[in-house]
DNA sequence: CCGTTTCCTTGATTTATGTTAAAGCCTTTA
DNA sequence: TAAAGGCTTTAACATAAATCAAGGAAACGG
């Protein structure tokens, strides 16, 4: 499990922004607590109800979140990408996880006990600051999703899906191509239906021009068009 | 709006979450930084959009956080209680409410200018573990949300809500009576389902003997039973 | 006390979405 | 190249929940 620490590390923590503006002593004391991670591709990094004893950092890969209905129906709850945290908030709380943990693609994580993240905490307020921002992003996220689940009806989460998977180029540009980075079936799950209903909705989007499917390879010719579909 | 500060803060404070364990000075710091508000049934505190200035600490009444839709479904993402503490998160993010915010009752709240906030945590990283903690506990009621919203059927959100609103009194008992703090439609809102249908499932739960309706009291002679309701 | 408004219930109907089942289509690998 | 297995689509059917419409019941203000 455990390797050589990443020479790189200042500078990949830097970038996060969880981390960024730490000074080169404090990223050396949470590197060396911190435990390197690898999972390969369909393995369980924890399982609902496991204690948590760290905070996970995602440098590589890709993490799905889920839980599991009493009937064994899964619902995926947030996909993890690179440079992103999770397990803060159980953490803090001391309480088992209310999701696991899997990995999509083959991965590596930083997992940072929990001891370290507290002993660093007490002597950098700054670091309390940027956690603070860091959760506060993540319940705001939560509360966009709630209301997109009840406020939204299928086809309208799909769109919002797709329009937030558009790379970002220049403003001018208004016709793109979307590579799905997870299956659909995934998607489905992170949008709340099922991939029979995913399904229907792309065939219909295509059938209006919207779209243009090919495998995972989604067309969109007017992305203004995409933005103000209603029902 | 503002008036003469309540002298009994400094106890008020050392039963709130967020704030016990503060020093006397802390407290008046603060309170001294606070505003005292009151808000009367139905009065807007905020609309989503506005520009957030600090938190909203509840200490009487409730209050209603809602989202609208574009085609004016209100949804309610939140019943505050007293004691409560609201809007930190968005604060904390420097973006404009994600939320309304509505008195369901008369009530009065604190308003704590963000400056203060912020200085206060500067000073004490309790503070700011506190606040982690609090932020955390947030952030898992609302993953179990979506976990509901979309795991569990109408019916058994509801039985959900209605076992969570059951005093805690003694584990011997194993029945009583639930007296509804808000109006049924609210409730509807909050469990994402219509006021039809919510109507609908306490009249077949009163049907099978789980609960029996009198206005705003609900009975309900076998918590065990109700707690165990499949389907 | 009575009218008014708000809240709650009920029934008929419609709709979105889930379910089940089967088959097609890509990859991987042998 | 064929077999195997995972994805994805399609279609027929089932169902939970929304909508529409109307009427009661409770609270509220005068």
């Amino acid at each position: 499990m455990s390797q050589k620490p990443n020479p790189d590390y200042e500078t990949l923590f830097a970038t996060l922004p969880l981390f960024n503006g730490l000074s080169a002593a404090e990223i050396a004391r949470i590197t060396r607590g911190a435990r390197e991670v690898r999972a390969g591709k369909g393995e369980i990094l924890f399982n609902k109800g496991d204690e948590c004893n760290g905070l996970h950092l995602l440098i590589a890969g890709q993490i799905k979140l889920a839980v599991i209905s009493p009937q064994g129906h899964e619902k995926v709850v947030e996909i993890i990408r690179p440079h992103q945290t999770f397990g803060e908030a159980i953490m803090f709380m001391e309480r088992p996880y209310v999701v696991s943990a899997q990995a999509l693609a083959d991965s590596f994580l930083l997992f940072i006990p929990k001891s370290i993240v507290f002993d660093e905490l007490a002597r950098d307020p700054m670091l309390a600051r940027r956690m603070i921002a860091g959760l506060s992003m993540r319940l705001h996220r939560l509360v966009s999703d709630v209301e997109d689940y009840s406020l939204h009806s299928g086809k309208k989460r799909l769109i919002g899906y797709l329009l937030r998977e558009i790379p970002d180029t220049g403003d001018g540009v208004n016709a793109c191509t979307i590579k799905l980075s997870i299956s659909k079936n995934t998607i489905a799950s992170r949008l709340n239906m099922t991939q029979e209903h995913l399904s229907r909705i792309l065939h219909e989007l295509a059938a209006n021009g919207l779209i243009a499917v090919h495998g995972r390879e989604i067309d969109v010719p007017d992305i203004r068009r995409l933005r103000q579909y209603e029902d």
